[in-house]
DNA sequence: GGATATGATTGCAATATGCAAGCAAATAGC
DNA sequence: GCTATTTGCTTGCATATTGCAATCATATCC
């Protein structure tokens, strides 16, 4: 099929003992790769459906569900929810109303904040997205049984919860801290 | 904690009958959602590592390690592999050899291929940023047991072998299908 | 040899993103 | 009351990223 010339294969494992690193990562083992594929293919189908249909970005989207899940949530909350930055919010939502897909409205108590909701016309749109979200969740636990998707139900919160600890901590934490309770085997 | 005028609850579910869809989008509980937020903590982090150290974009990370699992690979294979188009590709590779992680050569018995492959320096920066990536594994793995690890090992492959289904046959095939062997309870 | 196909790269326009600066409302200090 | 200061949000602008057409080089087919 091609032609691979091989002859650059990996150095012997002694000549970079200064980085203690004994192995190399083995991408399609490890386990952020496999989350990242899985998640990212059915983004690009989603995105393919709202993108073309409804004139949507994908930060848009994002905050169409977020806002759709939390009617009369601040620009603020929006970001701590959908990991987005405060400006891509703001721009989203100006999409959303320009779009009439959503209004925003001022805070009652406290004029500052903005709060979102959709419009009729949103909702009608965030149903139909939401059908093919539906479905595609539908195929993707297909070949699953009840069992195994409650127990992947309990592994992703683990991991999930794990994830923001990383987060927090960033990669200077990650690094400093001593291995934890098991040993690696990626 | 903040004003929160909740006025703008959903609309009633009859409202909406015409799209078929008789409940919304639940995103905390959909699947792809809960990968993908796990996923990309776990790229910020690794990202705020090599970005800043080593100048390296996203894209010539991805490519970095793909060519680090695969040396001698071309272009072409490096798309398949890592869900990256052909210039963004050809852009990380430029990057990667301009920052001199990596070397090109045309391919021994198809001079039409660039086949890629790690330097010396390369392959340094790789195992660091291996290391990093092991740790975060690690961590993440770390408050599960290797039962429920193997359980989630053959969980992903089913998942990772429908979204490619799905992906395959766009958000038109999906929305055709017949819904399969089980109901939907996203 | 000429036509066609394939792998890869580049230029350019469109888009997205990061960040400084700005505005508006609320709060604190005097 | 009246100025800081803080907080929530938005905007403008400079800078990446990205998508796509066009291009180049090589290989293959007739």
């Amino acid at each position: 099929m091609q032609a691979n010339s091989n002859q650059g294969s990996r150095p012997a494992k002694a000549g970079t003992a200064e980085t203690g690193a004994d192995e190399w990562l083995q991408l399609e083992t490890w386990l952020p790769y496999r989350l990242f594929r899985i998640s990212s293919r059915v983004a690009d189908v989603l995105g393919a459906f709202y993108g073309p249909k409804y004139g949507l970005s994908r930060a848009a989207w994002r905050t169409m569900a977020i806002v759709a899940n939390r009617p009369g949530i601040s620009v603020k909350e929006i970001c701590q929810a959908g990991g987005l930055d405060q400006f891509a919010v703001s721009r989203a939502i100006r999409q959303l109303v320009e779009l009439g897909f959503a209004q925003r409205q001022t805070g009652k108590s406290d004029r500052r904040y903005a709060a979102i909701e959709l419009s009729e016309t949103g909702w009608s749109a965030y149903g139909e997205i939401s059908q093919l979200s539906r479905r595609i969740h539908a195929e993707l636990t297909g070949s699953i049984t009840d069992e195994e998707l409650a127990v992947l139900d309990v592994l992703l919160a683990k991991l999930d919860n794990a994830s923001a600890g990383v987060l927090a901590r960033g990669w200077h934490g990650v690094m400093d801290s001593k291995v934890g309770g098991r040993s690696d085997r990626s």
